[in-house]
DNA sequence: GACCGATTTAATCAATTGATTAAATTCTCC
DNA sequence: GGAGAATTTAATCAATTGATTAAATCGGTC
């Protein structure tokens, strides 16, 4: 029991501080305070910060991806799929919106660290989506498109202004709840600008 | 004249490392190194780690955008317009696509560095073309829409793609140049999906 | 209560790194 | 060609940091 309660609280606490400053400024002291253990703690439980931060990395991957791939897979009217998508996606952005550009950060300068699981699970929900794209496309219910990019495009208008998100609010000059606020008032519009560009 | 070279040498040197292992993890012995002189020399002439790099983010960020806001500010067509950024964009992404990440992974850690000049003209030219989209939206050339999400998705679909790259490339287990030969082909793509969501 | 393994602590190591310094070398101007 | 400034070099400092170690403490079992 215990240990399980101390080995999480590192993880969270590794999570905290490995987000909010990078795998290279975030040290092993700091990740030990946050979690209120002793330094060599987090050697003892982890036994190196690479594979501490492999951990972390993973779980944070998946958590941002799953919620996704879930509902590119359910089954829906491919309008229906979108809206929910872009929805869902930007919802969860909201809630956390250091997480696109911690792992785009982290992503660049360890591609090794994309090994693991769940960009599998991207692929296999991109790969259903583009067959639904196929088929409304025969059905004659959308225009003719190429679906890799429809699933890109769906991603990048929900995505990106997450990454760019220090720039937008010194720009404009607004603060993180108007730049929220912003981000959600956006999310119909860009479920109406996809479904707009591809309906016939 | 001998000042200057070595300075703009150890500049371009400073970029150099900068973009392919970001600010912790160069070294100012790493860019020594790059530019062949002793690393004394890279604090003789630039006194800090950070100044150099103020000077570096500065300017390569300035390159970044100061072709995109020069072509919003030009006297065309607003649909035009879109397809010449959307080409120019990605065709720059092409020939540096390390160049988004990096920026995103310092502005992020240091929204600071936003103070500068360049974000003020991002701001000037996304004024500029707002002021198109209202007057193509009265001139019913156009749908309604919020002109400044308008503005924020032709970013979007154009640089996202450059964030992910190392995602994409490992769930499509494609090369550097296979990205590439789809980003071209995606030029077109983008702009007709934005045109064709805009048009009435 | 004594034993044994698991957990925790404090101290320390070795390597890296930004920065400085003082001496050496080169350049410039007279 | 020589004085003085600018540039370059090698050596070194002080701080940080990932990791290790040995000792201390805790927890459960007999």
């Amino acid at each position: 029991m215990k240990e399980t309660t101390t080995e999480q609280h590192i993880i969270e606490a590794a999570k905290k501080v490995f987000i909010a400053k990078g795998y290279e400024n975030a040290t092993m002291r700091d990740i030990a305070k946050e979690a209120n253990v002793n330094s060599a703690m987090v050697h003892y439980y982890f036994r190196s910060k690479d594979k501490l931060f492999g951990i972390v990395f993973d779980s944070i991957g998946k958590f941002f991806y799953e919620n996704v791939y879930q509902i590119y897979k359910e089954d829906l009217d491919i309008f229906e799929k979108i809206r929910k998508v872009v929805y869902n996606r930007i919802t969860i952005l909201i809630q956390h919106p250091e997480l696109p550009s911690f792992l785009v950060r982290e992503m660049f300068k360890r591609p090794e660290l994309l090994e693991h699981n769940y960009s599998r699970q991207i692929k296999e929900s991109c790969d259903v989506f583009m067959l639904q794209v196929e088929a409304a496309m025969a059905n004659g219910r959308i225009r003719k498109i190429n679906p890799m990019n429809l699933f890109l495009n769906i991603d990048s208008l929900c995505v990106f202004p997450f990454h760019i998100r220090p720039l937008m609010q010194h720009c404009s000059e607004i603060s993180e709840a108007e730049f929220n606020e912003l981000m959600n008032e956006r999310c119909t519009d860009v479920a109406d600008f996809i479904i707009q560009s591809i309906k016939l």
